[in-house]
DNA sequence: CGAGAACATATCCCGGCATGATATATCATC
DNA sequence: GATGATATATCATGCCGGGATATGTTCTCG
């Protein structure tokens, strides 16, 4: 795959416009966290928790998948997310070794919350975010 | 601005999809930075500098607010760049409060390489970013 | 011209987040 | 019941941003 063209002034203000779109949107929902008492990263916590697909709750290592980050970044994650009252951790009855995450209701009040504003603004915008995961589900 | 409707299990598995999309586009993103020996904090800050639309090369002030970050951020990050061997500073000679970010060989190179490969990945995955970004623009 | 406000950058300290390396506990298999 | 695989947890480290603050530069106005 060798470099087919030299880019161009135009070809790195296009990059450059497709990441201040997302920075935009990224910020704009960081704030909503904030100003919803939590991190933003919990709030991705809370949604791979309440959006996980399957009949029980998630455990520690489907979060890291989902998330994709290292196990122990989620148990720390999970540790934070604890420590602030959003999440508890139960352990499995069969299996000793899995933990599930399930919300607390101040976990599923504050989520409940920034998700509604999060679906006005995805249709603010325009939502064609469907599409991007779609192909990018499709090539990996 | 009432809260319409209780959101469904589908809602939040919508919002979650949306999100995996975005965090697998960036992951991938940052796993190119990575290989390329720079972090992902760095690549956005060459394109930002490279980008910049105007005559002159970016002050740290234009990269905070392009980056969205506080001038001290975007401060440090311009001195992790510096150490790394991908820009310099460089006195404004009118203004010397100003200081003006350029790219250095080395920074350039490997910026054009990592460009090339995101935009090999943007036409991959169908490329409705620009219509995000659009959109989020005119909401500002 | 000189004092003070406004501005741009820089420094110090800290917390959140993720990693690598490692440890511990629990299951699965033979 | 020993071995290897699996799931979670712990420790140390580094990047990245923020708040508070400092320093130097330019602007403004009397």
């Amino acid at each position: 795959m060798a470099p087919k063209a030299k880019l161009t002034t135009s070809d790195y203000r296009h990059l450059l416009q497709v990441r201040t779109g997302l920075r935009r949107f990224l910020h704009w929902s960081e704030e909503q966290a904030h100003s919803a008492g939590l991190t933003p990263a919990q709030h991705q916590l809370l949604l791979a928790v309440r959006g996980h697909p399957g009949p029980g709750a998630p455990t520690v290592g489907d979060l890291a998948d989902h998330l994709l980050i290292q196990h122990h970044g989620a148990v720390q994650l999970v540790d934070r997310a604890a420590a602030a009252g959003l999440v508890t951790r139960r352990r499995d009855e069969a299996d000793h070794r899995l933990v599930h995450v399930v919300l607390t209701d101040e976990g599923r009040r504050l989520l409940e919350s920034l998700s509604a504003r999060h679906l006005d603004e995805l249709r603010r915008v325009g939502l064609s975010f469907g599409e991007i995961s779609a192909g990018i589900d499709a090539g990996t």
